[in-house]
Parts: C-alpha cells; sequence; structure tokens
DNA sequence: GATAAATATGCAATCCTGTTGCAAGTTTTT
DNA sequence: AAAAACTTGCAACAGGATTGCATATTTATC
C-alpha cells in the first residue's frame, strides 16, 4: 500500500510532519475524517489552520475529496484511485454515528445506482447513513 | 398550486410579512435556497435572526428541509410531498450540479434502501450525486 | 553539506454563520 | 378594543473557518 511520503512526493507536494501525520490517519482509518476528527487525533499538536490548509491543499491535489453531510460539517476521504488503477474503491456507503459521533466505511456496502431524470447526467453520488453504530449499540 | 399564506394557515403559524416573503421566495425558486440567499433576496429587510428562526419554523412545521452540502453552509428546499409536523419525508435524492453550482430536489428518485452489517441501526440516509444538471446540459 | 529560494507553520486578528436573552412590536383570540 | 400569544429586532455571544504576516522548515542549487 502506497504510504503518506509516497502520496506527497507523488503529489509533488513538501514532506511536513503535519502532512505526513495527517496522511497516516487516513490510511489507517480508511474512514472519512471531519476537520475535528484529525485534530482530536493528533492531540492538537498541529495549529487548527495548518490543518485547514492541508486539508485543502490534499483537496487541490487530488489527494482527498469531500462528502457532505446532514450536519453542516464536511468529511473528507481519501480518493483511492490509486489503489487499484482505473478501480474506484470510495463507492461504499459511510456510516456515520449519531452516539459516538465517530464515521465508518462501510466497505462491503455499495452505493447503488439510482435512474436520474432525462437530462441529468452523474459524475458521482455519495451515501450517508446514520444511526447507532456496532459498538454503540452493545453499550446501549 | 398553493400559496405562501395558505401554507402558512394549514400550519397554523402566525402570518407575517417575513414569513410570506421567504415563503413566496421558495415557490418561485426551483433550487434550493441558503439562508445567505434569503438574505439576499430580501435585501436584508428582515433581522437576520429573524430569518433563521423562520427557516428553523418552518423545519418544525414539516414545510422546508435540509440538504446536506459540502461547504460548510445549510441548504432549505421546500417539501413537495406533505411532511408531517416534526416527521420529514424529504427521502430523496438531492443534485449538485458542478457547473452551475445549483442544487436540486429530485423528488421522485428516493433514496435506495442498502442493508447495513450487523450491529448497524440506520436512523437516516441521505444521498448526493453531483454531475451536470437539465439546464447546464443544455448549454454545452 | 552549506546557503539561498521556496514553501509551510503558528499566532493574532478577523470574518462568517448560527444562537440566546430580552424588550418592544404584531398578530391572533376573546 | 383589550388581553394573550406570538414574532421581531437588537445586542451580545460562541464556534468554525479564513487572512496577513513574521518565523520556521523544506527543497533546490551550488
Amino acid at each position: 500500500m502506497e504510504t503518506g511520503l509516497e502520496i506527497l512526493k507523488r503529489s509533488g507536494l513538501s514532506v511536513t510532519d503535519g502532512r505526513k501525520r495527517i496522511l497516516e490517519l487516513f490510511l489507517a482509518q480508511e474512514a472519512a475524517l471531519s476537520h475535528a476528527d484529525i485534530e482530536r487525533n493528533t492531540d492538537a499538536a498541529f495549529d487548527r489552520v495548518t490543518v485547514y490548509r492541508t486539508l485543502q491543499t490534499f483537496l487541490d491535489k487530488g489527494i482527498i475529496h469531500q462528502i457532505p453531510t446532514t450536519d453542516n460539517s464536511i468529511l473528507y476521504a481519501l480518493c483511492k484511485h490509486n489503489c487499484e488503477e482505473g478501480k474506484h474503491h470510495d463507492n461504499h456507503v459511510h456510516f456515520i454515528c449519531d452516539s459516538c459521533d465517530k464515521t465508518t466505511c462501510l466497505d462491503d456496502v455499495i452505493v447503488p445506482a439510482v435512474k436520474l431524470p432525462k437530462g441529468f447526467m452523474r459524475v458521482s453520488s455519495a451515501m450517508i447513513v446514520s444511526g447507532i453504530c456496532m459498538d454503540c449499540k452493545k453499550v446501549m
């Protein structure tokens, strides 16, 4: 699997601690992350501004993409089309837990196709299911 | 077609200038509106807070629903199928045009059900398709 | 490897979106 | 027409996101 370092090199970006750390987060979780998730998982080692700018840079370079959510925040996820050439792997459903606020990739649940009205051309689709995740349900 | 006044009466809401004006905006417009859109289109005749509270009231009464976006804003659109108070039937797909940036409710395209892994409990789901909308496709 | 140029970071200040409490103003009820 | 119920505007506030600039780090060049 591609490392954070390799992604940065391939994208022509300077290699810095913050960028590597954030990329490793994405690579380790294989899940969508919010800005808040990233701050939490890096123990605020990096300035909020740096995180924002890092995410923007990654967006510009096509390393990550945004996922709209129902709670007026933004989720970011790795663009995985580099893992297997030609085969997009980010077409699975994301699950947001209303209780613990964590996001999970449901890798085995594929976003179903929908038939669009005449004239609309699909480029990409995203699907977010929210509810109670496995871990939280156990505790209840 | 139902007028703003009729919607307010049927929802048991007081009839005020602000509410009528904002409803007329929704009725006249095809695309979803953000809070900023509404302020712009009413020439700031109403206080920001009033607009926020009006939108919240409409949400509570099932007159409008929220649409998740990827830019840290909230979009609102009229509920075309009748929504009961507190219970929205806004389970249709939303379409974001990459070209004109407008968001459209695809009222006839229902968010498909997906089978979740064991232990996950669904509360709600959202689906956003992006691409080129009907109007932009004509121009190309 | 040292140095210059290019780039990234942190801080402070600022903007923007959205919320709350309260007094004054409207609408509805009687 | 008056009372009750509700809505509005203002001020203050909170949190997320952005910008300018000085400092620090990384990359390019020798």
